[in-house]
DNA sequence: CGGCATCCTGCGGGATACTG
DNA sequence: CAGTATCCCGCAGGATGCCG
């Protein structure tokens, strides 16, 4: 037996006012507390909250890709930005870069383990961000009505 | 019999390779699909990754603070982005704030019960920074030798 | 104390063109 | 195909100064 499907986002104000906020406020204050992790995480975080990292890794998640097979899965994206994401992310040694000499050459992506292992709690962030995005949309047009008087 | 400390983050390979990877899938299918809801994700995601929400948010985790209190306890951070930041996380709803009318007057900015819920998260993505700092420092150093070749 | 207004800078990141 | 190189613009965000 698992861990129950556990509803790490529903979080319908119920579940989480017990054990779980005490484990969490552990976390943050070990996070907090040696100076150093703290920056580590702050670090981490600029990373991935840039504009094109989690959708990369989301991507790669799905399977290995190659270099086009990218750009057109995201669409937007410029070359200088796909290739610089990805420089960055095989030097954190969550992705791997494999160049196949054919001609034309061919480069596939993937995932390493690091990185599939990353993509869990990025994906329960992301479930977190889908299931709240209508509460959040709300919270704004509420504020900006009754701000701007 | 809740969760068993699950090791969300400790992802020592061995764990992870079976079901979790495919719920996680399963997100980011739900998560690329609707063409919507990637926005929305992306979005959030440079919302918490910018350079000072999760921290702020974190501070917060540990209860009410007024605004010098925060300035402190941050430390490097201008006025201008903490009055920004605390200003964007009350438009999506994360924090409350409470002026209390004294002279001078007093301003508690504490979480609201969403932003409690987006601490779990993201406590659990500060888990995997902190768990996995060393391996990404290895990772980068070890590109770093070998590229500049 | 808790802000806003202003000025100024760096760099994130897009468009475009060229290479192996 | 999978990049590198260059140019250029906008804005995130720091420093400083003034207000209730």
């Amino acid at each position: 037996m698992k861990p129950p499907q556990n509803p790490v986002h529903g979080c319908t104000e119920a579940a989480q006012n017990g054990r779980d906020i005490a484990r969490m406020k552990d976390e943050m204050n070990k996070f907090h507390g040696p100076e150093g992790s703290c920056e580590a995480v702050s670090d981490m975080l600029s990373r991935i909250g840039d504009k094109w990292t989690v959708l990369i890794v989301s991507y790669l998640g799905n399977g290995p890709m190659r270099f086009n097979e990218l750009k057109r899965g995201i669409g937007n994206i410029s070359q200088k930005m796909l290739t610089s994401t990805l420089r960055n992310l095989e030097r954190d040694g969550l992705i791997s870069r494999t160049v196949t000499p054919t001609r034309p050459p061919s480069v596939e992506y993937a995932l390493t383990e690091m990185g599939h292992c990353l993509l869990v709690p990025v994906s329960n962030l992301a479930a977190w961000a889908v299931d709240n995005r209508e509460r959040i949309a709300a919270a704004r047009s509420s504020y900006d009505a009754r701000t701007p008087e």
